[in-house]
DNA sequence: TGTTGGAGTTCCTTTAGGGAACCCCAAACG
DNA sequence: CGTTTGGGGTTCCCTAAAGGAACTCCAACA
């Protein structure tokens, strides 16, 4: 194997890594979360190789991050995001947070986000699931868990 | 130019993926967060190539992410986090969170977050940075930004 | 019977990752 | 004062993966 193998590392950064993180795997995601479902629409929003989008598609059914679906009699497919998937846009949130944050310079973020509960322009900030306060790579000690490496 | 260059586009998430979306940016970014923060440490802890290594942190250090600096009179290098780059750790929590949940199977994940604000052991969730309330991919619309591309 | 459009394959070129060997430099050692 | 040691990289070769254009397949439709 050529490039190196994440997935048997003992690290969920790791392990996460080897479902999306090959070039273009976010921005396909983004894309399937906006609406982009089929393979021309992704290819052309993209400009992606076809080869590489196959690949892509490929093996994000393989990780149970899309499924592949017909959506007519002729051999038409679509992606949709599984649950699995769709969990996965939260680390695109955070992505879109930093990015808009230090990358957007003077013209300001392309996109914006607005808040259902509350009705406002925000974005996201990473909290304690079981408290609810801000939790940070600061605010945390890190231990040795039960899937820990021997 | 051969793999397509992400910083150009007018995403956040394509973005943060110039700086981060390399092979193994995320681990080297994980290793300087617990205290590897050499070059030798990261190379043997990683199992990277030297070659690759130096891109890495070179590439890093350009995008404003980590700060190589002395730490000898000797010519001797420590790589560290800068704001930026400590902001960045948030995307890694959120990878954590993810792997925890649907890669860690039996053995469980392999590592623990402790949260000093309740002292739980816990993980990070998305919260709405102006109301507080969850916030996650079906929360929330999608508005064009002053930097959206014409 | 021919054309169209979605959804991929195939094939070739170029680049980037893996890995081993090598290099430079400033202590520290004998 | 010549040699070893260790950190921090370069160099070089080989292989795999990205880009890109052309090609294929198939079911409607004209």
């Amino acid at each position: 194997m050529q490039r190196t193998n994440f997935s048997e590392m003992a690290c969920s950064i790791a392990r996460t890594l080897d479902v999306i993180g090959e070039p273009w795997s976010p921005l396909i995601l983004r894309d399937i979360w906006v609406g982009f479902s089929r393979f021309e629409q992704l290819q052309a929003d993209l400009g992606i190789s076809r080869k590489v989008l196959t690949e892509r598609l490929n093996h994000l059914v393989d990780r149970g991050v899309l499924e592949r679906r017909p959506y007519d009699q002729r051999p038409r497919y679509e992606y949709v995001l599984t649950d699995r998937g769709r969990e996965l846009l939260d680390v695109l949130m955070v992505m879109v947070a930093w990015g808009d944050k230090w990358l957007a310079g003077q013209a300001g973020p392309p996109v914006l986000y607005r808040h259902h509960a509350c009705g406002e322009i925000s974005h996201v900030d990473l909290a304690c699931a079981h408290c609810g306060k801000p939790m940070h790579a600061d605010d945390i000690d890190i231990l040795p868990g039960p899937g820990a490496a021997a």
